[in-house]
DNA sequence: CATGAATGAGCGTTCATTCAT
DNA sequence: CATGAATGAACGCTCATTCAT
């Protein structure tokens, strides 16, 4: 996932889990970084080795939950298939990304504000330009008919976006869900919610 | 809305306020007293006769959060109204508590968490039936055949509240936001995706 | 000295000294917030209820060093005396200084540029201000006649600090020096070096 | 200078100028030796190849700061010349070392007292030489009337070391400065001041 | 009710130093 | 010779909390 496959590179991605895993448990100012040392089975100083500040731990954090859930939404939307289809990729990718990067996208979702501005830019690009390819998904299917001309394709976004991550949260603290049997539900929620009762 | 108006009490609902409106923008391990007896122009130590411990007033603020909304839950749950009705004053409620506590119920969605498990005992119950009679307005559509079958009612319940939490929070960060308007694109987009299509 | 004289004030200028001393003996760097709460009988943290940060400590101390020295040369400068009397007369204050504020000026001289650009600001101006009152004494003398026309105001208002200061150091490392004959010494060599060998 | 000329001596050298840089500039306590070894092009550990310590380090610095100085003092001392020939040789010498060992004498001057007392004592020692052979060139001149009677040899010592002192930190601050143009005013300042007024 | 003053514990961070490679 | 990686100790600082006044 993280390019480098050095040494460093890996203790580096090991750091950056255990990060991810303190800060989703403790929020990142109630993390310490002696604990997220205590993780690796380092010393709190030698952390520093890795990151140059707690901020900049919480940074790659949000990076490593975002990066490649960003790339695939970018891929979804330059497929060229039915709305259907990609709504379900879009939900899929979105609900699995919580498995996969461990809870480094929860950690992306709820601290990521306490980064300041300048940090938290690029995030915000990544995050943006998945909002609006969403919406742009959206807005594609209500041209074409295939929603309801009533959907408002920034409002759907939020809602799409919001039930997944409300279900994400579930799924970082249960590891036994389904997350197929879920990813079939709120998908089928969704397109019954976009549909045009007519059809 | 908190029991007993005497200036103490009075001076008592303010502290909570304060206490919310630091903890929704810093988080809990975030905030400090010193900020929150800032927000009431008193010194620091003060807080401590509103408040047993920091804790407390986290405490305090959650219950600020959801006292009302969960009341009004048993309210629609306990009136006899077609689903369409009660899913409204649902969506209703639960997005106006976003403006109407402050940010207290924020509070309560995003840090209840840091508080011992036994202290958070009665939140928690407050939740869970607030969670509850909502599946359980669902389950009765369900059988009434008012919402298709294959609805599960802890999955839609779970949709619902996720839906609304998200879009609190930008209710929340943005003070312009039209709930009314957005009230009805929620509801319809859950009914949407709850009805039977062949309906 | 210092204005005020509330409990805050005087437990402020305890510390101010403590912090002095400390800073004296080993540097601004060298010296340790914990040293200097421990010579003031209060613990570390209790020690930001008097300064903002070490830094400002530090910036206090300087003050501290040479707030009245700065002000006396201002008197001296304006009282019309012979230049004898006058270059007596820096020369005594600035040695007394030593004594009187105890290693305050040495910090002030040997510390001063640890503190960032703006902080100093103040402080250059002081120093500045002494010195070119100093020069401005000089120059006057040489114009009268008093001092020969061969000496740089520039260059012998620094000799006259240079001097000063070498022998404040001695002055605090040893408290039984005697101050008036060294203020003579001082004030012989330097008028024997400005005055004109044909007079 | 340093004896040996191996490519061991020569980047030994170089390591000691490193650190005499950063010891005049942020102090011995403000400087660190990951910036020492920067400045060299190599790593924080390497340093120690070099050094056995930080302290060791200072140690070094100094005496390369006043080997050649107090030697040169020596020869002064010894040679047979005018007390103004002798003074103007030790100011010429004081003042070019500022120049001569990048900034080594300044930290000697200002930093060596953070040394252990037993590091010290070799110190100590140049040190006191000089002092006590410039004390010696000044008695002599008193007893030859030279100088006037009432100068005391001790204080005088001081007070030319002060001086020199005092413009070396300008000289090392300021590289446009004109050694030659301040050795001919300090010794001019110096010579007025200890002539007897009567010759 | 409220404050001024202090505390003790903990935090993020830096640093000189070590040592296997 | 030099580095990468780690360490342990210390540091400046913040914080929730206490309590006499």
């Amino acid at each position: 996932m993280l390019q480098g496959n050095s040494r460093y590179e890996q203790a580096r991605t090991a750091a950056i889990k255990a990060a991810a895993a303190e800060f989703a448990v403790k929020g990142y100012h109630g993390a310490s970084t002696r604990e997220i040392a205590a993780r690796l089975g380092i010393k709190q100083g030698s952390l520093y080795y890795y990151f140059k500040s707690k901020e900049d731990a919480l940074l790659e954090v949000c990076l490593y939950g975002i990066r490649d859930y960003a790339q695939r939404m970018q891929d979804i939307a330059a497929n060229d298939q039915p709305f259907e289809a990609k709504l379900l990729a879009t939900v899929s990718s979105h609900l699995w990304s919580y498995r996969s990067t461990d809870e480094a996208l929860k950690v992306y979702n709820d601290e990521r504000l306490y980064l300041p501005e300048e940090k938290r830019r690029h995030l915000k690009e990544l995050g943006s330009s998945y909002r609006e390819q969403l919406e742009g998904i959206i807005a594609d299917a209500v041209e074409t008919g295939q929603v309801r001309g009533t959907i408002d394709p920034h409002f759907a976004a939020q809602a799409v976006i919001g039930i997944c991550n409300a279900w994400g949260d579930l799924i970082v603290r249960d590891p036994d869900l389904d997350i197929v049997a879920l990813t079939q539900k709120c998908t089928g929620l969704l397109l019954g919610g976009f549909r045009d009762p007519e059809h």
